[in-house]
DNA sequence: AATGAATGAGCGTTCATTCAT
DNA sequence: GATGAATGAACGCTCATTCAT
């Protein structure tokens, strides 16, 4: 369904739920990568154990091998894969040392990473949007995560002259998530048809110099 | 259960479903309002018909009697109930004769809504950020309405001289959307605690000057 | 399957689970004997609730209307039903006088009231000589209501000097329980096929004289 | 687990599952010996077959090289172990002469064996109560040779002249075995606490001389 | 119109059994 | 022989929807 995941490339489990044999290691993440596509397609309550557990190959009894329940798939979806994207971003940021090429380099990341599973965007944009009771500290962490990083970046820039002093920084930074954020959605909704990455630039001119007329 | 609900004094139904007469009317809008506080408290999915009729005080067959199924209660919602409150926004819009008044005005008039009117809130954020939805095509006009009436105050602004000219204006509607709608987020996540309102000013200052330091 | 059931004419339900309207109670009544029935064939856990509902002829789920789970249904079982055969029990042995006529009243209707619903008799046995984690409260009741009323007989006997003063009390309820008991089991293990009153008489001897010649 | 148990001194059995050497027939005992561990603590159809692996240390698979299948494991428990015991009981009658002392030999020496393998009298007690059973036919058979222990012994009390002749033999039968299984019955809902081999002379003196008082 | 008992398809989950290693 | 991952049939239970009253 999808040609390219990063999925098995990117990801290192180190804790295996049963065993760490690579076969079982090959199961779970076949069943983690079906269960994201299904759950992208049809919503995590609209999908079915057999949906996911027919579209991994496996029987239905095998995703219980693997996962405690249905709800615990979403749970390590959001502490294995998509937290592990969220590593990349504090390595990208690390990689300039100006406080706005740190902002360039995470977003432009961000909707790399993104752009590149859509299907990941797809899950992340629904359940971080809902009272979504089981992966909600997942969710939380996850949050919390980004949200730090956009404020280290923040206070850089203050500090080095390079932004304003005078922010309100608990709504810069959800200026700043809440942009990208509905950037990507908006992408998803028009069908992941155009290029993300290219929005990276114009929103990081928009989030520094603003939509006003300063001349 | 809330004391205060906008809905039954804002709302005015053009077209009753089976009759106009206003007992009818009045259940019609007691099941949507119990609707809502459900759907915001389980999300659509874990909510139940014999929950909402339960909360609505009415039998579970009655809730037939006003809507076609589970679904169309949600619709109903997009279509019927936040629509009107975009309505309002258009409204309060044309009370401004500046562009930044008119998306200060915009913009505090959203946020006081959905403040005053929290359920309505959650179901909203929850529902416009996933796909194979039924109320897919309300939500998809909603936005659209939105997105006009910001587009069309950018170009005042443009016009008028207060607003940079070189703006990607379809990412600027994004871009403004987004941070407001990760703000009423964030204020959901949080509790609803604090004064969102609040909020409105220092967003507006964002939008305008940047994070960027122009002296 | 059995033609004559003595449920549905001794049993007045007290407290309906849903509501206490005629149509209901049959159908409360319905899948109790149904249950009863099932469970004797098959026992308790080889039954499912499928093949219960399929002999009470209602749908799976109406069964839920009624009772909790499962589990349920055999609490019920015991809470209302064999109960309430305990009660005929006091009754019947308040008719006599003599501590040994009481005793043989007793027996005699314990053995009258099994023979006439086997299909009780059987999950009775079955479940009285199981750790049946859900029905186990009911069960205790109703076996100390029964060890209760021996109590009090040979307590009487021994007052009037018909019944043997050097006795272990707690061990001569279990002997004659036991014996009744396994009296009862005996039957069910030959299919039911003899008669099970006429035991009466002769275990009543048996209890009274003992086996020993003392001539 | 259990420090002693009875089984691994007691037992010899004749013809092996598969082979002969003692590392099977290790296993074969152990998995005996866990599954009665976890019948007595779960009753038969809530143990599941991985239960007894774990407890015997086995794998899952294991399981199915020693015994056909789960109904298996019951009707090998009642073929070798519990019938062996009863062996015993034949052993121990023939160490009197008088038929009532035989009657005391066996039941003190029921009550000390099931006192010391509690986990049998467990599932002794919950299957020969009840019917559709796997182990129907090894139950019959104990039962019948448990019975005939007893109808001798009373058939030669008769013959002595210390015991009635006008009894009604398999009603006397019942009678005992009844009174013998309530007070282990009784016995194992109370705990195990007590000293169930104490109980066998009162036992023996309410079946010889009832409960009647005959001065 | 209003009810709510009844329905039964469909779900998540368990577990006895198999079989490749 | 021994393993234990894999299987998939079967279960208990839920709930959107219907319909007789």
């Amino acid at each position: 369904m999808n040609e390219y995941s990063f999925m098995s490339s990117i990801w290192k489990r180190k804790e295996a739920v049963i065993s760490t044999r690579d076969k079982n290691n090959d199961k779970y993440h076949r069943i983690l990568e079906a269960a994201v596509r299904v759950f992208a397609e049809q919503g995590f309550y609209q999908s079915t154990v057999s949906q996911i557990a027919r579209e991994a190959g496996v029987a239905d009894g095998t995703i219980y091998l693997y996962f405690k329940n249905k709800d615990d798939i979403l749970v390590q979806f959001f502490s294995y894969k998509a937290k592990q994207v969220f590593d990349l971003f504090r390595e990208e940021v690390s990689k300039a040392d100006n406080a706005v090429e740190k902002l360039r380099n995470l977003i432009r990341r961000h909707l790399d990473e993104f752009q590149r599973d859509k299907n990941m965007a797809i899950v992340y944009q629904a359940e971080t949007h809902q009272n979504s009771r089981s992966a909600e500290p997942q969710i939380r962490e996850m949050s919390k995560m980004y949200l730090d990083i956009v404020s280290e970046i923040v206070e850089q820039g203050q500090a080095d002259g390079s932004m304003r002093k005078d922010l309100y920084l608990s709504l810069v930074k959800r200026f700043i998530v809440g942009a990208v954020d509905e950037t990507i959605n908006n992408w998803l909704h028009a069908g992941g048809k155009y290029d993300l990455v290219s929005m990276a630039d114009p929103l990081i001119d928009l989030f520094v110099r603003g939509i006003g007329n300063t001349q």
